[in-house]
DNA sequence: CTAATTAAGTCAACATGACTGACCTTAAAT
DNA sequence: ATTTAAGGTCAGTCATGTTGACTTAATTAG
């Protein structure tokens, strides 16, 4: 009955096999961000302000208008957790002197040290989950998952850098 | 200075290819929500709801408990969202004839039309994402973000009911 | 049969993190 | 000198989560 939607013609794309896709990735999701959220919690923040560290951290002497771009919100709402992370000195600002309109921001050691807390977690929870595949497996996650971030912002996800044989 | 850290020891999970993972599930997630959240707007509805949605039509007659295990929110929390689905006529309940302290959730047609709509811009997110890569990448993306999900969770996420030669 | 447990619902109060819209300052570019 | 861009701010709103206390109804265990 259902034949034509399933094995018998593996170009057909299964509702099963995208539906999966859909799953998995709100699980994953859900279970990635619970334990920052935990940590966050005990300081007094959120997980819109462990974005910010992340970024910013990732991204020394980024400016407003880049992280507005990473994270897709407004000014106004990143202001506030931006304002309270300044505050707290998680975060430094300095004018940038060749445009002192912008400010570049960075991670004060207090920041940097949350930041390796929160995202040690994480990066626990993907070790973990390399090590139960191979190399073959963590490639295809890398190759699907880029695929569906919207084009565009893509080559935002800064490809490994290869030291070892493979150049060309 | 980093060769330890990098492609000269295989096993070693570099710092860099932990954090590709983070990033990589960050923007999926962020444009995967992107237009089900456009839609729901017009609708009144939030992305709270596209889940409550989502699931109920992934598991007709399912029960408030099982909605709550799947989603981890609590129980007030939850029944705002239903009851607004309710209310709309996007969902209907009625008692569990074994034990009728239970109510089994379905969706409605009105739920059905919605449900579809949403779930299309996401198929359609993976099937492109799908057809970029190949087989082998898909069940390297299915490995990977399983080993990310809690393991008592991973079940949760229905295995492809085969119907070709795999019997064994 | 009674007591305990379970499923569900409800009320109140609160926190977080988004949003819109309006407006201002500062500095760079034309 | 004017326009544009970067950034900041104020005010109000909404969605979605939280805790805690409590109720009702129905099943299950002693």
């Amino acid at each position: 009955m259902t034949d034509l939607k399933s094995s018998s013609n593996p170009l057909f794309l299964r509702e099963e096999d995208l539906r999966q896709g859909i799953e998995l990735l709100f699980y994953a999701y859900r279970d990635f961000t619970a334990e920052p959220d935990a940590i966050l919690t005990k300081w007094g923040l959120g997980r819109a302000h462990h974005r910010v560290i992340y970024f910013v951290g990732r991204n020394p002497n980024i400016t407003v208008t880049e992280l507005l771009a990473i994270l897709k919100i407004t000014k106004q709402s990143l202001s506030r957790v931006l304002g309270t992370l300044i505050e707290d000195e998680f975060i430094n600002q300095r004018a940038d002197p060749s445009d002192r309109r912008r400010k570049l921001l960075t991670l004060t050691e207090k920041g940097r040290e949350l930041e390796r807390e929160l995202t040690t977690t994480q990066m626990a929870r993907f070790a973990r989950a390399y090590r139960e595949t191979d190399a073959e497996a963590v490639e295809g996650f890398r190759r699907v998952l880029s695929g569906i971030i919207n084009p565009e912002d893509r080559a935002r996800v800064r490809p490994r850098q290869r030291t070892g044989s493979g150049r060309g």
